[in-house]
RNA sequence: GAGGUUGUAGCUCAGUUGGUUAGAGCAUCAGAUUGUGGUUCUGAGGGUCGAGGGUUCGAGACCCUUCAUCCUCCCCA
């Protein structure tokens, strides 16, 4: 048995899919252009030093590792050592330089941490920088899960601005709209989330709790009450956490409610003005035309640690489709320390591409003619027509009009049948009686009318 | 890391309590149709039933092992 087939948790991307996806990532580019991005791309794959102790013991385990080369080529002494450093490899999670040095790339943040404090001398910060690249994850797949996906982030490093937050914002914005993806912004910050925990007496706690409140979607209040006890959360601390995320209203009313329960809390109320005027800079950016919403969600905690401002989240807002999560970032003030440059501030978000294709696909949103391949065909009826067609071939080419010719003088009806199968919108006929009236003979493949006329008007005609 | 699902033609799947030569649709190729496509009609090719072992007179079906697959939990995107 010789099936072929393709690595667990990995696709191919067939013609149509690509070309959808890649609408995708052209109205992206095009808005993160917009908003003066520049572009990014890093290697497949990092040394494995850069990406370990990044992701916690968890994600670690699920870095995709590269095999050294010339693993062969040991001497005695060096095949001693490489076989217990491969049974350590083996029995648990360890990695060895004497067997992998090198790993795929496991998201795009870390490599960009990495760019920046290699070349932050030629960098001029405030960097702005966009990146759309494949990341590997050597998870169990499944639904909506691979172990090859892409990421599409944006990030700002080198300011503290909330400005920064408000174009982020814009940016999703004027990405679902044009995508026309119906979908409501979460936002919160890291800071009421650390004031929760020091109400409930336990500002250690802050992960516990932001772990547990993160789940409240999918597990609701009396789970999430569990989880807290379980955590280590008194009576006494579950109730006031109870209280803070029933604040209810427009958020503006959240934020004032908000502010009056943490009135003795500096960070909570720092927070609280960090949310204010990031919504009160994108209320000045912002198309006032869109219509989803951006809501003030004090439950949004987001799994990543290393986030300590302003959090958001973009999940989808239409009845038709059931989707989690399709996009998310926030503030973290010292990813760069991990690599020893202090003290510089980024704030980024991310596209989960992979739902957003998934959403559109079943919200029917994509531009029809993104569906149709090359504009017109030539029919080969060989010899002198051959010739001919060739000559006529290249003269459409140099207008500029998506011709291909069929490359063999096969049947007429199978020649026809492939055409249709192509998606073909013209097809060219250049038979005998064409060519020795120096015409052409153009079919319209949607409505089947044919007409013989001069190379000029049909090129007029196809470039319309 | 834990639990479950499914492996039969290129693809999607039938296949009865175990019973002769394993089927269908789609796809492919040929013909009806030598310059008019999507619809028809006729015919053809194509399978070590995931692999290995066992039970049986007899296994695609039952048992064991193994590999693959998809899904759920954990975690994440």
């Amino acid at each position: 048995m010789s099936k072929p087939s393709i690595p667990q948790g990995t696709r191919d991307f067939s013609p149509v899919v690509v070309r959808k996806r890649q609408y995708i990532f052209n109205t992206l580019r095009s808005i993160f252009e917009l908003y003066g991005f520049q572009p990014l791309e890093t290697p497949a794959m990092e040394n494995l030093t850069t990406l370990t102790g990044k992701y916690g013991e968890e994600g670690d385990r699920l870095i995709f590792k590269i095999l050294n080369n010339g693993l062969h080529e040991k001497n005695e002494a060096g095949k001693e050592k490489l076989n217990t450093e491969w049974n350590k490899v083996l029995s648990k999670a360890y990695s060895s330089p004497e067997v992998t040095e090198r790993a795929l790339r496991y998201d795009l943040t870390i490599p960009f941490a990495r760019y920046v404090v290699m070349n932050q001398n030629d960098i001029a910060f405030p960097f702005k920088r966009y990146q759309m690249q494949p990341v590997w994850r050597a998870d169990r797949p499944q639904k909506g899960r691979y172990r090859e996906f892409w990421q599409c982030d944006a990030d700002v490093v080198g300011s503290t601005s909330l400005i920064n937050e408000a174009e982020l914002l814009c940016i999703y914005q004027a990405a679902f709209m044009q995508l026309q993806v119906p979908v409501k912004i979460k936002i919160n910050s890291r800071k009421l989330l650390a004031a929760i925990a020091e109400l409930c007496g336990t500002p250690e706690k802050m992960i516990d709790i932001t772990v547990a409140l993160d789940k409240l979607d999918k597990i609701g209040w009396d789970g999430v009450t569990k989880e807290l006890r379980e955590r280590g959360i008194d009576d006494d601390g579950i109730n006031k956490i109870e209280k803070v995320i029933n604040v209810t209203g427009d958020n503006d009313a959240r934020l004032a409610a908000l502010s009056e329960i943490m009135k003795d809390c500096a960070i909570g109320l720092e927070g609280i003005k960090e949310l204010r005027t990031s919504l009160c800079y994108y209320d000045g950016l912002s198309d006032k035309s869109w219509n989803g919403i951006i809501e003030v969600d004090i439950s949004l905690a987001r799994g990543l640690n290393y986030y300590t401002g302003v959090i958001v989240e973009v999940v989808c807002e239409s009845d038709k489709v059931k989707m989690g999560s399709i996009g998310g970032g926030g503030r973290y003030d010292d990813l760069t320390g991990l690599f020893g440059l202090k003290g510089l501030s980024g704030v980024g978000i991310s596209f989960g591409i992979d739902r957003i294709y998934d959403v559109m696909e079943e919200l029917c949103v994509f531009p029809e003619q993104l569906a149709s391949g090359a504009k017109v065909i030539l029919l080969n009826f060989g010899g002198d027509n051959e010739q001919y067609a060739i000559s006529v071939l290249k003269q459409l080419r140099t207008a500029g009009i998506s011709a291909e010719l069929y490359p063999d003088a096969a049947k007429f009806d199978k020649q026809m049948k492939y055409a249709n199968k192509r998606n073909m919108a013209y097809v060219i006929l250049p038979g005998d009686e064409e060519r020795e009236k120096g015409m052409v003979s153009l079919k319209n493949f949607l409505t089947g009318e044919q007409k013989m006329m001069m190379l000029n008007e049909c090129i007029g005609l196809l470039s319309a």
